[in-house]
DNA sequence: CTAGGTCGATTCGCATACAAAACAAAGAAA
DNA sequence: TTTCTTTGTTTTGTATGCGAATCGACCTAG
């Protein structure tokens, strides 16, 4: 009859399992968990403040996603990413995310384009980024920005494979801070991506993704020297 | 002291998890299970002769890598893939594999280039099939040739990533056998691919595997009409 | 006959308990 | 001192129990 539940507390509805997912995928890209810390079943769910069951279950899906590494024995940690496999995702983001792009003009829907929008210029109103509130809003935003494209792409199994390759820049925002001319290039590339694919211009849309990812990645290389 | 353990049958050897993650995996890539088939955690459990929770465990993990859907309330089923979506994962795989081929011309081990080179040299040996256990042993060296290609690439997240997008092929084995024909191209593009990766010869490898994925996106078109 | 509601059976999410495997540290033998 | 064993502790794997949400069938009212 009524709309029942959810009642102001968004908090409590839920589940634990996601809950440990989230947290500890969070702790992982903010760099309060870093490369090799061990995890811990026992411990994870006591600071959580849940039971083993779902902090296991969120354990194997960051395994599979690549975040979390199991050794041999009773050994689970962080994933460590070297130079070379940020590398590597990035090369791979340059394959699916343009990709990605082209079906995105071709299949997203008006709604999804509307947000799309707005968040490329929510990102330009932050930039550049003044506060570390700033910083933190944009990183997000740029989060759900591919994510809604890969969503867009009529492609489900894609939005699946996502979970493995994106974020990753995200992790190298611990390590150093970009300029303010590589965020200026990032919003601009964002909206010039909307405009394509609203231009329903697959190839526009494809490259300019292209140029997103390349930037980013040279971006990040240098930070890494 | 002694070796211990492992006896000879090497059946009781393996965690329960990885058990019901096999068993219920091959029941939908052979067909046992089709798309739409509700799966319950207890009855699997009791079939696998193991508790809940492993069931669990394995079919969560199927649901990521897109075998298994959840819809919103009680019902998990096994997913159903109609012709859109195994195009789609042709596509990705056109995208893909190419790129892995490229990776392994460059980083594969002599030892991975043996491997590849007996599993082609046995897929050519059984061609034509004449038998269905010639046709699932085709099948089965098939999928290890690609994984192979995977690991050799070189980059560990898309040993991940094939996960959800190989096998699919399989799953049309089901409904109709490839052609005479299709299986000897498929084989001699086998060849050729090692051929490409043991000569270090990227672009060929990639260029022989786009052709072998196109190839068999194609065979796999005609056979749903 | 249809629409809606109620109640029982099912099914899942999470917590907890127990068993087995792996690790680590201390002690004994060479 | 070094190495091997042995024992106690930690950590994970699996089983099970309970509560809550969901589903489905039947029943009632219009």
């Amino acid at each position: 009859m009524n709309i029942s539940d959810t009642p102001q507390g968004a908090e409590t509805a839920l589940p634990a399992s996601e809950l440990a997912y989230k947290r500890i995928r969070d702790d992982i890209l903010k760099g309060a968990l870093r490369g090799g810390d061990r995890l811990i079943e026992q411990r994870l769910a006591i600071d959580l403040g849940i039971s083993r069951t779902p902090v296991r279950e969120a354990l194997r899906r960051l395994t599979l996603e690549g975040f979390v590494e199991r050794g041999s024995g009773y050994s689970t940690r962080v994933a460590h990413l070297d130079t070379s496999e940020v590398d590597q995702i990035f090369e791979l983001r340059a394959l699916l995310e343009p990709y990605a792009a082209r079906g995105a003009a071709r299949h997203a829907t008006d709604e999804q384009i509307e947000m799309l929008r707005n968040l490329a210029e929510q990102m330009r109103d932050l930039t550049p980024a003044r506060t570390d509130d700033d910083y933190n809003a944009i990183s997000e935003m740029n989060e759900t920005f591919h994510r809604t494209i890969y969503e867009a792409s009529g492609s489900p199994r894609l939005v699946y494979i996502m979970a493995s390759v994106i974020d990753i820049g995200t992790v190298a925002r611990t390590y150093h801070r970009y300029t303010d001319r590589d965020l200026e290039r990032s919003a601009a590339h964002h909206q010039e991506i909307v405009e394509a694919i609203e231009a329903r211009a697959p190839d526009w849309a494809a490259s300019a993704m292209t140029s997103h990812i390349l930037a980013a990645q040279a971006c990040l290389h240098g930070m890494m020297r």
